[in-house]
RNA sequence: GGCAGGUUGCCCGAGUGGCCAAAGGGAGCGGACUGUAAAUCCGCCGGCUCAGCCUACGUUGGUUCGAACCCAACACCUGCCA
């Protein structure tokens, strides 16, 4: 769909089928404004992190779909705003330095950029703002006198993450003002570029509508809001954390391998609504997965699918082919001596791995700390009296035991093993 | 500015002088079952040179043979009053 005759797709219809909608300006209008033409619509990203994680990935594949429907996306990089810090309702946000911050700005512009086409040749080119761009220069009093008099704070306190820092531990004056930065900049969009449609996560509502109002009330005209549903898991727990911590989008910070893994091990009630979420596959191949997911879970079609289809958005197809082969050798039923040495080797270094020198090897719990399988030594005893540590698909029994040059797979590897899906290779040099 | 209450391990939360590395719950981890899933049951859940030692109950100092627990000052939070 889509490329032929890019507006003829109904994009706002697409988007609900895939419950890609939580909340949104009148749907009816909303939908009728996509289908009348070319529109322009933005979502935002702060620099908190030197990252973007899965988090902001839905956020960045739905501006593709409205780009793959003929509509034009900017992605906005809050070099502004992230030095602001928008409440959480857990407690005030550490400032970080500006050049801190700057140098994650042009970290995630080169993230945003790989998901999004930005050639002339597309009809509907994306763009990549900063909102430091319009906010830098504004003075005080021309921020207070032009944005702050259009709201009201009373309005303000209603927002769910103010109210519940009001009720814990307060709010800094700074944090507060988050609100105005944000519905300027969807002002300043709606200037600049005619971008009358504003996505994000549903947490960011208030902001959304916030900016839907300033404008009416700056222009007389009206802009939309649409948000996504959270990503949760089926526990309502935060999604997009591994035993690491978040699941990032850099594969300095979380390696591809590790972020295939991530999407294998999506549980069963989870895979329909991820493949609707972020894949691009058409709706009967995902009804048929789904279907197929019921039929013979065990197969897990559903969760390659998703793994597949994600880590190669985001890490390439080449980089996906690789970490695909090294799962199967490691997860495969067969011995691990009987793999040759380059498959072994190749599905090793794709996992986490530590060189060791050649002689005599460390003992098993310094390798469980070494490849960070085990955070302690002490955690690493608990793991082998629990019967959770394995070498070579061995169970280890004793803690004290040390391998020997006997036990190395083709000479030169160990495969670590925590529990059903921790893998980590010792290479020895 | 005054008065009162609070600050405990990843989170919530009990503990008010020795039996406290600290109840209970959640999260997390392992085992069994299975499918690199969920649910369930069982176990673990600060660190180390691991029958012992070290670090830890907002910060600093003090009382005591001994303090998360008592005292003082400071910081922050909450509530009431002004």
């Amino acid at each position: 769909m889509g490329q032929d005759d890019p507006v003829a797709t109904d994009i706002i219809d697409d988007l609900a089928w895939r419950g890609l909608i939580a909340q949104s300006t009148d749907q009816g209008a909303l939908a009728e404004h996509f289908r009348a033409g070319e529109r322009t619509l933005y979502s935002g990203f702060d620099p908190t992190a030197p990252s973007l994680h899965v988090g902001h990935l839905l956020q960045v594949l739905t501006l593709r779909r409205f780009q793959e429907s003929g509509h034009r996306p900017l992605a906005l990089v809050g070099g502004a705003t992230g030095l602001i810090g928008d409440p959480r309702s857990s407690g005030e946000r550490q400032l970080h330095e500006p050049d801190v911050v700057a140098g994650w700005v042009e970290r995630i512009r080169g993230q945003l950029s790989q998901f999004l086409d930005f050639s002339d040749q597309h009809q509907a080119p994306a763009r990549l703002v900063n909102n430091l761009d319009w906010t830098q220069s504004l003075t005080a009093i021309e921020f207070l006198r032009d944005i702050g008099k259009h709201f009201s704070v009373n309005r303000m306190l209603d927002r769910e993450a103010v109210a519940a820092r009001l009720a814990s531990t307060g709010i800094s004056y700074t944090e507060f003002s988050y609100q105005l930065l944000q519905s300027h900049d969807y002002l300043e969009l709606f200037r600049r570029h005619d971008c009358t449609l504003q996505i994000g996560g549903s947490d960011q509502w208030g902001n959304i509508t916030a900016g839907v109002d300033l404008i009416r009330r700056v222009t007389g005209r009206h802009a939309h809001a649409l948000t996504t549903p959270l990503l949760t898991k089926s526990d309502g727990e935060k999604f997009g954390k591994s035993e690491g911590g978040a699941v990032w989008l850099d594969p300095a910070l979380t390696s591809p391998y590790a972020f295939y893994q991530f999407w294998i091990n999506t549980e069963d009630t989870l895979v329909a609504s991820l493949l609707r979420r972020l894949t691009f596959r058409q709706r009967d191949d995902i009804v048929a997965i789904e279907a197929d997911t019921i039929e013979r879970p065990h197969l897990r079609a559903g969760q390659r699918a998703l793994a597949e289809d994600i880590t190669t958005l985001v890490h390439g197809a080449e980089n996906t082919a690789r970490v695909q082969e090294a799962s199967a050798a490691l997860f495969g039923k067969g011995e691990l001596g009987s793999l040759d040495p380059a498959t072994l080797g190749a599905a090793l270094h794709e996992a986490p791995h530590v060189s060791v020198p050649a002689g005599e090897l460390p003992p098993v719990v310094d390798l469980l700390v070494a490849t960070e399988l085990t955070a302690s030594k002490s955690a690493a005893r608990r793991a082998i009296e629990e019967g959770g540590a394995y070498v070579n698909n061995a169970r280890v029994t004793d803690a004290d035991w040390r391998p020997t040059a006997n036990d190395l797979v083709h000479g030169r590897w160990l495969v670590l093993r925590r529990g059903k899906r921790a893998i980590a290779g010792v290479e020895l040099v």
